[in-house]
DNA sequence: TCTGGGGTCCTAGGACCC
DNA sequence: TCTGGGGTCCTAGGACCC
């Protein structure tokens, strides 16, 4: 009698996660900087100079001053301490030698729809997380329950290889997927084998493979949560896994804590979702240099209005109409402040965003310099379309919202 | 050496309606 | 006149993610 193949989870979900996308996109526009540390990040002017005899100037990071920070490194880089989110002063002081290229996010997206259409052809059960990541539902995949040999998960990495093999010849890059029963381990999967890794996890492996990493690699335990789980000698998830469930309670709410604790068993129920509307869609810049609402107000008046006709051009492109309209100002220091008004109709046109986006600037007070402006539209609807969830108010419309913090100066500042 | 730009989701208080 | 409970919408802020 053979022995009973061991049962396979319910779900066979993957995650594909591009390696060091940005820049590996460059690599192959730039291959002669293939080794080198090259950081992408900042803004234009640092495109790469042809010379005369065909070869290329490259900006280096230590010619960089200004405000950006680091997209993406290349592993080169990363190995001098240079990581995603670090500000370009501070990634110049530790590898003052890389490469800087700028973001070009037209071929970002041009690569993404590449490999996503490659996976889509293998297994069409494809969750979007952004430009460089999916979630992917092998379970119905053909092939992926088969055993292969004495293996009963044989059959779902050969399709995780097959994956990889199709977006390699459709784009030239490496991927590396994680390969679990649930969303939340895959997600971790995918990072234990990097570049170029296929992992597969099953619940057996907890306590080996998932349980030895820190809390912070849950997605979802950010800063703020890693930081307070460490000061109750919480680090590993193997902690997290013990914790009292109590304890957790006292310290998060009890939404958060029941997670918290479900996560570290490995639990998660999360459906591969294939489509999503979007809830909002906005445009901010920050400034070269911080702005002062009266003496810089005709270029932050220019600034606002610009970015009004550019969320305005989103959303018609998009096909989206908006009836909330928002603000989102930084100020030196970095504080950030945000304010909206819900209109009665929805709108798309740049001036009635600048219109009431100018109301809600009108409550801020703007005696501190800015480092930030955005806009924002919200409660998104389609052109024609009856708004889902909205109930009239009656024509009354009772909640005008109030300057909260009544300051007259402010109203003629740069509306 | 200060920290981009695009998002999502959650919480919490107050207004308002029944 | 006082008390009250449920439900939804609006607004502000914050945590988190890519």
């Amino acid at each position: 009698m053979a022995e009973p193949t061991p049962a396979l989870p319910d779900r066979l979900i993957a995650h594909l996660d591009m390696d060091a996308f940005y820049a590996s996109v460059e690599l192959l526009r730039y291959p002669e900087l293939k080794g080198l540390p090259v950081v992408v990040g900042g803004r234009r002017a640092h495109t790469p100079q042809e010379r005369p005899d065909g070869t290329r100037h490259f900006f280096k990071l230590a010619d960089y001053t200004g405000r950006g920070v680091v997209t993406t490194s290349t592993y080169a880089a990363r190995t001098l301490g240079v990581f995603s989110a670090m500000g370009l002063m501070k990634a110049a002081l530790l590898a003052p030698q890389a490469v800087l290229l700028p973001a070009d996010f037209d071929s970002y997206r041009h690569y993404s729809r590449l490999f996503k259409a490659a996976v889509r052809e293998i297994a069409p059960v494809i969750e979007d997380r952004g430009i460089d990541e999916i979630y992917i539902d092998l379970t119905d995949v053909p092939g992926a329950r088969d055993p292969v040999g004495h293996d009963p998960l044989g059959g779902v990495r050969a399709v995780a290889r097959e994956i990889k093999n199709s977006v390699l010849r459709a784009t030239g890059l490496t991927c590396s997927v994680g390969v679990t029963p649930n969303k939340l381990l895959s997600k971790l999967a995918s990072e234990l084998d990097k570049p170029d890794g296929l992992t597969v996890v099953t619940m057996a492996d907890l306590p080996t493979r998932i349980w030895p990493l820190p809390v912070r690699r849950i997605n979802g335990i950010g800063p703020k949560a890693g930081a307070k789980l460490n000061t109750l000698e919480i680090e590993t998830i193997a902690d997290l896994a013990a914790a009292a469930p109590e304890l957790l309670a006292q310290h998060f709410g009890a939404g958060y804590s029941g997670w918290l604790h479900q996560a570290a068993w490995g639990l998660d129920d999360r459906p591969v979702v294939t489509h999503s509307e979007p809830v909002s869609i906005s445009r901010e810049t920050t400034f070269e240099r911080d702005l002062h609402a009266q003496r810089d107000r005709p270029e932050l008046s220019r600034i606002f209005t610009a970015l009004c006709e550019q969320l305005a051009s989103d959303l018609q492109r998009k096909g989206y109409l908006g009836r909330t309209i928002g603000i989102k100002l930084r100020f030196e220091g970095f504080r950030t402040v945000t304010r909206d008004l819900t209109l009665d109709e929805p709108v798309q046109d740049a001036a009635a965003i600048r219109r009431a986006a100018g109301l809600c600037l009108k409550r801020v007070d703007l005696s501190q310099r800015l480092r930030l402006l955005g806009v924002r539209v919200g409660k998104l609807s389609r052109p024609g379309e009856i708004e889902p969830g909205r109930r009239g108010r009656g024509a009354g419309h009772t909640t005008k919202a109030e300057p909260s913090q009544p300051t007259p100066e402010n109203l003629r500042l740069f509306t």
